[in-house]
DNA sequence: CTCCCTGCAAAGACTTTGCATGACG
DNA sequence: CGTCATGCAAAGTCTTTGCAGGGAG
């Protein structure tokens, strides 16, 4: 972990910006909760654990800063919140998200899946793609399961 | 068009909504910039020409009672807006979007491209898959050749 | 008469900004 | 000292809600 935020730190020096304690507070819980898709909100309130003294303010520029140096991804999953989420080490491309209608979950996808997809978009469409979004919304396995256990369920009433 | 709009109105009245003054006038609108990718905003002003007497508030509540019905879909660029799109005839998946991000256009894809996608998440993630958002970020094919005739005439210069 | 719908204004949620203070070289 | 970063509070967006009035059946 540590060397994930020396690199970040370099990053940050590259173009003149310095990792204060804040800005690395911030980083950490970042690092610590990659699995989620934290809102602003929710990682303030994880930095203040830390650091009580930080304003929200300073994490919304922080983590607007840390998305320009694509460190983070900002996403919308289309409720009002916009969420944060850490690039993987030595990724470029973009996770893919799978969202659960029913519990809201969010699950990620490394593997990229739109290569394909990409190469007809700039041979057909004449579009240079740079990054892409992808997000399937739909039924989650745990939610099927419950979906069939209720539906045996009701079947054993009868 | 007018079809369209009868098509509407029935959905609305199967679940028992009304197709009023106010929101005729919001889907006529909707119709009639099909291209476009109109935020309520947007859509307020354009609805104002035709019935000025409109609220912005029922402009959201019938966009948001479209959206329901699937009549359109709520969009996120990122910026901070929403904004809302029409399901083309007959489609029941959402198309693609190709956003350029040197001049802001955005371009849309009928075509469904995910379907080897969709296959491989429903059997390798387990996920019963029902909607998708797809957008790509890159360079459209006019600010592409912009790009090429400014770096020529930079060669010029020399 | 009843229920749904509307406009307006107010409230709300999330995010950005202005400013004085403070840290750092 | 000068610059960049911070905390706080205030201001901004965009969107939703409360409520009284209206309209259709």
């Amino acid at each position: 972990m540590e060397h994930r935020i020396e690199k970040i730190k370099k990053q940050l020096h590259s173009q003149s910006y310095k990792l204060t304690p804040q800005r690395e507070a911030t980083v950490r819980v970042l690092l610590e909760n990659e699995e989620d898709h934290l809102s602003a909100e929710d990682v303030y309130l994880l930095v203040k654990e830390k650091a009580p003294e930080i304003g929200l303010a300073t994490v919304y520029r922080t983590l607007e800063l840390l998305s320009e140096l694509k460190v983070v991804d900002k996403i919308n999953f289309g409720d009002g919140v916009s969420r944060y989420d850490l690039r993987k080490e030595g990724a470029e491309h973009f996770h893919h998200h799978l969202v659960c209608i029913e519990c809201g979950s969010v699950e990620e996808i490394e593997e990229d899946l739109l290569l394909d997809v990409e190469k007809i978009v700039e041979s057909q469409w004449g579009f240079e793609v740079k990054d892409h979004r992808l997000t399937f919304h739909g039924i989650c396995r745990v939610c099927q399961k419950q979906a069939v256990a209720a539906s045996s369920a009701e079947e054993n009433k009868k």
